[in-house]
DNA sequence: GGCACTCACATACTGAAGGTACGTACTCAG
DNA sequence: CTGAGTACGTACCTTCAGTATGTGAGTGCC
């Protein structure tokens, strides 16, 4: 019963040795497992959930046993969270991607990088990783942390090009604000858009809702109304 | 070894028996301990979270068995779904209550709404049950039937009630549009205000965003600007 | 008022799945 | 060539959701 690499390394591991030319041997060969098992766990994950998805299966799939899985992490949630930092990323990418280009027009930038997340909230290994297991596998704590510098870091620039587009003296705090409640409306929208009958509609009512929504916003700051401060001051009219 | 309802009946059972005088001693028997495995379940689940709170943990603090937990539920997913149903309920009749006194002006019924919802929001069992480990647990299907007709609910009645103040003829798609996209801000902001260091001034702070948009809102409204229902007939400038 | 019947549990067990301890072949520096 | 450490593999343990089955207290019926 000594045979041990014998289907792996021909039929996994050999074809993909020459990722990283300046690292050795082993080095390949271990980037090759780990990069494996990240695979058929997103696979696995987004297809099944996180908890249907059981490590037997993963580890399987990738054609390595157990063993290889806890030596590159510590357990399944790490798994996990490298899968949502791929996925993240790549989501993170797309929207930074359609965001070049509108450095003058701050609203045209917003719709931009509106479409482009609606185009990726669509996919599935999206939805279902970061959307709808995201907070509850990593906990609320763990996952904004990993949101807060991909994603919600593009809503917030992008808020912010709009904020100032008006000379607006708004604190980060403030501006933090809004960046999240456009966030929380574009991931909401984002779950109705992806799981509508008919998709390309309802993106479509989206862009058009949320556009309607800028517009307003684009009236009050070319009008020049400034937020208002007395909610700072104090609660006198609560009824 | 036969003393089976020696503790169980006597010190949690008989306080809480009259709770239906109409039925019989063995159904409010049962809707006590039905009852008390859901306060349990709620408890551990808001705790510990969904995966981190056993059965044995469950059944022991209710002082029953699982045998008594099986059969009331079918599972351990159909307890929580008992738990998060109770906990839309209660947070959707807050809501609601907060509502009330408000059919003249939209506005003000809006942000009444608004302030209830961020109140509720900050509840540890309705951010871990509904908002953090509901999507995952029931999936996002079941998640949102349940959401459809508590919480969304009530903001879809705001959001009509705001809408219909300009006299818009917007169909219902539309308007779920909408409803969808501030259910999800004021989700994702209430998560911010429950989990910011100073939940009062970050509530305030949301208040304010949220008042400012719907500012944007009513400008448009009362100078009879339309939806661009330009985004309906094509995409001729798609860039 | 006795009696069968059923409901509302309790008890004991099973299988699956995450995690651990330890062994081993292969690689690479010297 | 050789010692050391890496990158796994193997076997086992523990926890936990779920199940099969038993049983006594209520309840309807006569």
């Amino acid at each position: 019963m000594l045979r041990r690499m014998s289907k792996s390394s021909v039929s996994r591991l050999v074809p993909k040795v020459p990722s990283v030319p300046g690292a050795s041997r082993r080095a390949a060969y271990s980037a090759s497992t780990k990069r494996a098992l990240i695979d058929v766990a997103e696979q696995l994950f987004t297809d099944h959930g996180y908890a249907a998805a059981s490590l037997d299966q993963i580890v399987a799939g990738a054609q390595v046993t157990k063993g290889a899985l806890y030596h590159h992490f510590s357990g399944k949630q790490a798994l996990f969270e490298a899968v949502f930092e791929r996925v993240e990323s790549d989501a993170s990418k797309a929207v930074k991607k359609a965001l070049k280009g509108h450095r003058d027009d701050p609203w045209e930038k917003a719709l931009a990088g509106l479409r482009a997340f609606l185009e990726v909230v669509q996919e599935p290994r999206y939805r279902r990783i970061v959307i709808q297991e995201g907070p509850a596998v990593l906990g609320y704590e763990r996952y904004r942390e990993q949101e807060e510098r991909s994603t919600f870091a593009n809503v917030l620039d992008i808020v912010k090009s709009v904020l100032t587009a008006g000379d607006w003296e708004l604190d980060e705090a403030m501006q933090q604000t809004f960046a999240r409640i456009f966030f929380g409306a574009m991931s909401s929208a984002g779950e109705a858009v992806s799981s509508s009958d008919d998709p390309i509609a309802a993106a479509v009512r989206v862009e058009t809702a949320i556009g309607f929504i800028l517009s307003g916003f684009q009236v009050l700051v070319e009008n020049d109304v400034t937020l208002p401060n007395a909610f700072h001051e104090d609660d006198s009219a609560t009824s």
